[in-house]
DNA sequence: CCGTAGAAGTGAACCGGTCTAGTCCTCATT
DNA sequence: AATGAGGACTAGACCGGTTCACTTCTACGG
């Protein structure tokens, strides 16, 4: 890939100014050394010339860059469809622009490729630290990214994310909340559509949702895991409503699924909330576009992903920096969610 | 940002294969000049130090990069629900990633923001060229950004990129099918619930939709304006039909408004497809999530996403590239259309 | 009037690669 | 034996910034 075609440099500002390369370096960066008449005489030739540090020369003498990394291992399709990452992205970006930093984005396919990815990143300089999100029991990552010393912020539960700082939210309690207002509205039979077992908090959900089933007294009611995708949430619907001892509630773990769920209520005959409550997760914009509107476990997917940036920039700047949980996901009860039938 | 502790460069590299630095970067770049045995050694000793060359002092003395950018301007909790964006981004990568480069994302609030932000990546040389989306009618970035000169490809139709090639999908012939394909149903009364005509191919959509409705002899049905967001779709939904001349058939210019269109039916005790038809765009795993499940104007996203990169890389390369089209969407038919009451 | 502190500014080294001009060597040709 | 061609490799300039050691100038205290 080429480079503009007129070429102007940091030389010909100073010569423009009639200043030296190092005035005109003091002045963009704010340093003392320079007086206001200089400063000011500098910044409109600089202008007039159209001129922006060479962002390679700069990290390059500096001996930083200022891009962050993110790498998502999901099928892209799947992606596609997830509210979750988009917004949580989004959240990335209200910090890193408020600092003139970049994000350097890379759907990959397994975890091995992400080690391999991030390594090469931080080997190559590219990246100044790292966001690590979809954490898994023992996860692979943790070792090899430990050793080279990358700068990293993880997403999840500090038992699952080795030596590194993570933000988290406190799933286990909010599995805790669901199940006991699903049992407040009556329903004795609830199931649970989480995802793979493998990742970290959809482990600690299911725990979560056996341990609070447990001390409420009810039988641990089916528990499905699926992919994440709408797909697997309608088939594990649809065998959960086939079983022989039919929940009347059932709780997902994320809201796609939900929607998927509420699509198979209806084509097998059942109303909701009437005959079946459904209670999803995440809570996207998604989640008031159906009918019935549908109850979630809500949280602020946005904020939590600016304060995992935030905590990364802590981590850059050398500062210690513990493990802290943002806000746990609160219940929003809508129309998808009653007492069961007498 | 600070780089690893111990920085290992190429001098140490050739120190320890016992060569000079110039024939380390002809091993690493492939370049004649040195013997093969000489170039296992190199390797040899490139791995055991853990060296990859810096990318910053890379793209310095080879003055390019092999980043390029992508602004998105839309509200970023619409984004997150769009199931477009982060599909079309994953082929994006997958070209990307085929040639070890990278994506620069930001999210923007407005086109001047993004303007900014483009001039300012191509003068600091943080990227080789950019994908530009979201065309308006008279863009406003296409004076600054060819007058910069920044290497970029468009994604719309011809008539709205101005000077840059495009890619683009042939929505006005999309728009006539399914037009015509709910004429063929039987319905009369049709209406469109698009995006704000301000940007492009939601303009041409409209247009084609009322040319195509003349060109039937059905009256022009209600067209209705929106920002693409679900509840925008609900509320546009709501006030057609609440409408005198209530339409029996509705397409929408996303998946999410016709999912929200779906729930609003439903909330208003309307069936769909007996009392109304709904079409939906884009097609993404939603549409066959729903009770019913959706028809909808279907289109390779993921593909479309890496056939724009395909292009810029042409561009990069110095060819001189003409805009193309890509597959125009075609219709998948399902649940939510059927030939309106008698 | 001297001594000194601080502000303003310069020149050159440096960051870690790439690349060009040039050296040295071997082998084939006349 | 002299000439030439080409392969293997090196030294050093260069990319465009940052930074540090150093100079010059002004102002102020004693």
């Amino acid at each position: 890939m080429s480079a503009p075609s007129v070429r102007v440099t940091i030389k010909d500002v100073a010569a423009a100014a009639g200043v030296s390369k190092g005035a005109v370096s003091l002045a963009f960066n704010d340093k003392p050394g320079v007086s206001h008449a200089t400063r000011e005489r500098i910044f409109a030739a600089a202008r007039q010339l159209g001129w922006a540090p060479n962002s390679s020369a700069r990290s390059l003498s500096r001996q930083s860059v200022d891009t962050v990394g993110l790498a998502i291992c999901r099928p892209a399709r799947l992606l596609g469809l997830e509210p979750f990452y988009m917004e949580f992205i989004s959240g990335i970006e209200s910090v890193l622009a408020e600092r003139d930093c970049s994000l350097l984005l890379r759907l990959v396919g397994s975890l091995e490729e992400e080690i391999g990815l991030q390594e090469r990143w931080w080997r190559e300089q590219q990246i100044g630290g790292s966001i690590l999100v979809d954490f898994h029991g023992e996860d692979p990552r943790i070792g090899p990214l430990s050793r080279i010393g990358l700068p990293a912020v993880a997403v999840g539960h500090p038992s699952l994310t080795g030596g590194f700082p993570s933000v988290w939210t406190d799933d286990a309690a909010a599995v805790a909340e669901a199940v006991r207002y699903l049992a407040v509205l009556g329903h004795r039979r609830i199931a649970h559509v989480g995802g793979p077992r493998g990742l970290g908090h959809s482990a600690i959900r299911t725990t979560a949702f056996e341990r609070t089933m447990g001390e409420l007294g009810l039988a641990c009611g089916p528990h499905v895991e699926t992919g994440f995708s709408g797909e697997d949430g309608a088939r594990a619907t649809r065998s959960l409503l086939l079983s022989a001892e039919r929940p009347t509630a059932i709780l997902y773990d994320n809201d796609i699924m939900a929607v998927a769920g509420l699509g198979v209520a209806a084509e097998m005959g059942l109303s909701v909330p009437d005959d079946l409550s459904l209670l999803a997760w995440d809570d996207s914009q998604l989640c008031r576009l159906t009918h019935p509107t549908l109850s979630a476990m809500s949280h602020d997917v946005h904020g939590f992903g600016a304060q995992v940036t935030r905590v990364l920039f802590e981590v850059l700047a050398g500062h210690d920096v513990t493990s802290r949980p943002v806000a746990t996901p609160s219940l929003v009860p809508r129309a998808s969610t009653a007492s069961p039938p007498s």
